[in-house]
DNA sequence: TTAGACTAATTCGGGGGCGAAACGGATTTA
DNA sequence: TAAATCCGTTTCGCCCCCGAATTAGTCTAA
């Protein structure tokens, strides 16, 4: 099964999306931070600080700033590695996980009512 | 014709794209920013400072600085309202139309290679 | 054991966004 | 015409992010 989005709707659809997003005061994420969190929650495991500076093309200090901020907000953690404790492998949590719940069923949502 | 997007498949996609609009180098736009610019593009004119504050939900200042970025840009320019001088028409550029086309085609491109 | 390699974090100077409040210009109302 | 209102911009102090260079901790190989 092809998912037939057209780009016209591809606009609409983000518009939708951002839109709702910037209304509701909240978080407010960055491009590089929802980039991270994306990649934690739906790429296997185990995530490092290296290895997200490598795939998203960013410095690492960029990363290590940006895991201080999602983990306040506490939709990401950190624990070292106790293999080879150089090593920051970076977690899920549940607070993160309801979220990316929630931002999946906003975009489903807004893509049904999409004008077809 | 209803569009079927599993949320989860709508967090594979907002990755891809996220993804990959972060690892190129280019305008890094801020969510404010690209709501902005696509609420110009795909809302039926006129556009003012006051109304976009509105519709955000944002202060007017933030609407003012990011019109000016988008500027620098050449995503928006600014139109003085002549038939009512204190109002600014945000008005669209080819520039801004090539970019936000590339951006539908992105999504669009990314959308049929999903998994489904 | 020790020198070198490798990791994440921190420091540094600079840039930009944030909202509240104040501002100047344009328009409407009294 | 004068006062009040409306509009977008600017100022202000604050906070967050940026990459390059450096630091501290850890591991590996000679």
């Amino acid at each position: 099964m092809a998912l037939e989005l057209k780009p016209v709707q591809a606009l609409a659809l983000w518009q939708n999306v951002v839109l709702e997003t910037v209304r509701r005061e909240g978080p407010d994420l960055s491009s590089r931070q929802l980039a991270i969190l994306l990649t934690v929650y739906l790429t296997p495991p185990p995530h490092t600080v290296r290895g997200l500076a490598g795939s998203l093309n960013v410095s690492k200090p960029a990363i290590t700033r940006a895991l201080d901020t999602l983990g306040d907000l506490d939709l990401l953690k950190r624990k070292r590695d106790e293999t080879d404790r150089r090593n920051v492998l970076v977690q899920r949590t549940v607070n993160g996980a309801v979220y990316l719940r929630d931002f999946g069923d906003l975009v489903a949502e807004r893509a049904g009512k999409l004008d077809a």
